[in-house]
DNA sequence: CAATCATATTGACAATCATCTATATCCGCG
DNA sequence: CGCGGATATAGATGATTGTCAATATGATTG
């Protein structure tokens, strides 16, 4: 079960559409860094900095190949993070507002 | 369904723990801002703030009641928000990977 | 080893964010 | 009407964000 915090910065991830369209484009495929960059106008620095954000916090995970890295997105967070925001929204007897 | 823009404003707003924690308090019950207020430590303009954040996203509903505003989730929101993040992180025919 | 290609890091900058204090608005009540 | 309580808005401020150009790093290849 997530933290508070943790899904914080995994939403704090996903607040950006640049992050949401590679989260989206990396649901069928592995991806190197080029592939990604060629679908948008951005710098090569700047997909460089999403992607440091992505890898960070754990939803999509990097795998060096060469000088290539590629990049794969982490299911099991991305699915840890669905019951989260499930969770948080469904009354339930330990909730916080009934401390 | 969500385009990205509208889901970019949804995970914005649950970007920040203080908001998560506050939609969390709403999960069990209709609130108004002072009962809010009271389990956080922060001033009233900055809970107000917040409750802009979270209605103007759509995401809680407000009620105006007298003077108390008493706010609400709003479940089906939340649940598209839920299928966009399954879809996105689900393989489709129509990728945006795929163009 | 030198050149090149792929990617990461640095430093700068404008924009946005979360917070506060002070003040305004809006409502119910005497 | 005038006061007090509940909430919203305005303005200020320090922190964080997304972006770029320039540069560094690290692997491949001639």
């Amino acid at each position: 079960m997530l933290a508070y915090c943790d899904s914080v910065l995994l939403f704090k991830a996903l607040s950006d559409e640049t992050r949401l369209r590679i989260v989206d484009m990396l649901s069928c495929q592995e991806l190197c860094a080029c592939s990604i960059l060629e679908a948008f106008e951005i710098s090569q620095p700047t997909l460089s900095y999403h992607m440091k954000i992505l890898t960070e916090c754990g939803l999509v995970q990097a795998r060096k190949d060469g000088s290539w890295t590629r990049y794969t997105l982490n299911q099991e967070l991305f699915a840890s993070l669905r019951q989260f925001l499930a969770l948080i929204t469904t009354d339930k007897d330990d909730c916080i507002c009934k401390e």
